[in-house]
DNA sequence: CCCAGTAGTCTTATAATAAGACCTATGGGG
DNA sequence: CCCCATAGGTCTTATTATAAGACTACTGGG
């Protein structure tokens, strides 16, 4: 009678989430992107329980996405940083960000903005076709089951739906 | 003491999350992007709890993100459907599919495939400068303080940290 | 008029979260 | 060398949220 995992999923989104889905998860990952990376830091910047912030912490160093790297600062401190797999999550951070400034946007304007480096363009998350390059929206997007679909919970209908058009 | 809401957070990415991040929710936007849309077939798909799936289409009707539409089929009968606010939030499914296929495959391959309805090519999710176009990765984003900025949870730091330089 | 299907609600047991006290190094200052 | 502050957690407890599944209400069709 635990939360659900989503491991078992024939589904991306749903492994996806088993792992940054979490309450919390998705925030700690922003402020370490940011640049913050100490436990106190984040626990004042976030005010989380200190006990959910470890817990998450650790999730995130069990499945690669953060390490745990010490240094010296006079003493031995230690700061937690994104790793190629977690810095590759910050698409979908951008993402999320990108929805909430069109749709959820308090007054004032959105708060934080991803600049680009090489020109100082603003980053906005696309759907891209890799072959025409072009942008797409959800119209024109269509799923095929790939190799990895299976009957279970999670695509049985979706993955029948697909396979009898 | 109920699961702190990130609605105050001066971050649409924890906006994003009060709405779309509760356990459940993404799949369920999911399935409904797919096509299911009826309650007991999402129901049946996800193998989800019936009060837990109420819950969330509740919580998404009263944003705005899915609409229930009647529809008759011999009798009466209910359909859920992304909005438009819900259309937008496939860009965000897409990168977390995306994120998923690279990082979390299990053997077998991908499950699913996203596909542009234009060219039958794979579409994948991209940050991208609005100015240059170009396709940014993260060591090429930074972020800058916006309007909305406020020393509040959730930026507090970050912000201090950016506006400091 | 009864039955099956749809779309939920209600109850109960268990797990997760929140809040905050407590614990364990480790250097630095006196 | 001892004391204290800081960093980085762990532990306890109250409260919520989730899971599981029984139960209800409405609707058409036979």
């Amino acid at each position: 009678m635990q939360k659900t995992p989503f491991t078992d999923f024939a589904c991306s989104v749903a492994r996806s989430l088993d792992v940054i889905g979490e309450w919390w998860t998705p925030l700690i990952l922003r402020d370490l992107f940011l640049g913050l990376g100490r436990f106190e830091d984040l626990q004042r910047d976030l005010d989380i329980p200190r006990n959910v912030l470890a817990a998450r912490l650790k999730t995130l160093v069990d499945h690669g996405v953060v390490v745990k790297v010490p240094y010296r600062d006079g003493r031995i401190r230690h700061a937690y940083e994104l790793t190629e797999k977690g810095r590759d999550f910050v698409t979908t951070l951008i993402a999320l960000m990108d929805w909430g400034d069109r749709w959820m946007t308090p007054a004032g304007g959105p708060p934080l903005r991803p600049i680009h480096a090489g020109c100082g363009g603003a980053v906005q998350a696309r759907a891209v076709c890799r072959d025409c390059g072009a942008s797409v929206d959800s119209s024109q997007i269509t799923c095929v089951a790939g190799p990895g679909t299976r009957p279970v919970r999670g695509t049985s209908l979706v993955a029948r739906a697909i396979l009898e058009g």
